[in-house]
DNA sequence: TGCCAGGCATCTA
DNA sequence: TAGATGCATGGC
């Protein structure tokens, strides 16, 4: 970061974090690389450049401008920081295999992203790749989002996206995803679907709720679940996710140790299963 | 050229 | 209600 600048640096305690792999392991898309170890990223409003000093996480916003209080506060609690890893971890550890994930990366943290932002990228997800995942939401970003920063935008808003036409979203090249991501924002800027609301719901209604919007489905719903609403015991499940299940246990069911934990401890199966497990030698 | 990718909506039996 | 199929696009 000394090449941007010294100054307003955002300290957090990020022992155990591991940023480069939080960032690119396919629950977030919101995110790119600057420079060696410097990441760029932005959510809801905000934007940072982040990098990994040891034990330290840095943040910097764009202008090198100071972090106010709030600022600070929801960074921490993007980054999940003030979840405790170290007993999710040891918990996950008492099943074997889902300890053999864990080893695979036990830097992952699962992050607290934006609701809306959140839902827009996993609409873009399905049947699709991270990488491609990225240049769409990129694309989303920069043609319809609000600019916080040059080079840095912001996910356009509900009412935004609620006012455009399937014509206007081609320059995504997202195919048939592009009417879903309208729908979504039509339901959310309509107040049909909403943050405070999915809130009040438990699960399974939440689920339900999500799943009323065209183009989102199961396994879209539950990443908003767990990535987008903080809900620790959703896992969504993917094609990678099916197949990891049944080669782990063998009932092909989550271990009791998981419990509340399942969402958490899908993100070490994802990656261990595309990473190393499942991965074709 | 065909398969695959953090799926979903729709059709059909 | 469960299973099959089409849908857009790009990388390999």
């Amino acid at each position: 970061m000394e090449a941007v600048n010294t100054k307003n640096l955002l300290e957090l305690d990020g022992r155990g974090i591991d940023l480069a792999v939080t960032l690119g392991c396919g629950q977030t898309f919101s995110w790119w690389q600057q420079d060696e170890g410097l990441f760029a990223g932005v959510a809801g409003p905000h934007a940072v450049l982040a990098r990994q000093a040891g034990p330290v996480l840095q943040l910097q916003k764009p202008d090198a401008t100071p972090f106010d209080a709030a600022e600070a506060d929801f960074w921490h609690h993007y980054f999940a920081l003030g979840e405790d890893y170290e007993t999710i971890c040891g918990l996950l550890r008492q099943s074997k295999p889902l300890a053999a994930c864990v080893a695979t990366a036990p830097g992952i943290r699962v992050l607290r992203q934006p609701f809306f932002d959140t839902l827009l990228c996993f609409i873009l997800s399905q049947n699709s790749n991270i990488p491609r995942i990225t240049q769409n939401a990129t694309g989303l970003r920069t043609h319809f989002g609000r600019q916080l920063y040059p080079g840095f935008f912001a996910f356009p808003a509900a009412e935004r996206l609620a006012a455009l036409d399937v014509a206007e979203l081609e320059p995504l090249r997202a195919g048939y995803r592009a009417r879903y991501l309208i729908e979504a924002g039509r339901a959310v800027a309509s107040g049909r679907v909403t943050e405070e609301a999915l809130h009040a719901l438990d699960d399974e209604q939440a689920r339900q709720a999500l799943c009323g919007i065209t183009g989102v489905g199961r396994k879209v719903a539950d990443c908003v679940l767990l990535f987008g609403l903080g809900r620790r015991g959703v896992a969504p499940m993917d094609t990678w996710m099916n197949k990891a299940m049944p080669a782990l246990f063998e009932d092909g069911a989550w271990p009791a140790c998981a419990a509340g934990l399942e969402g958490i401890a899908q993100q070490y199966v994802f990656w261990w299963a595309r990473n190393d497990g499942l991965k074709p030698k």
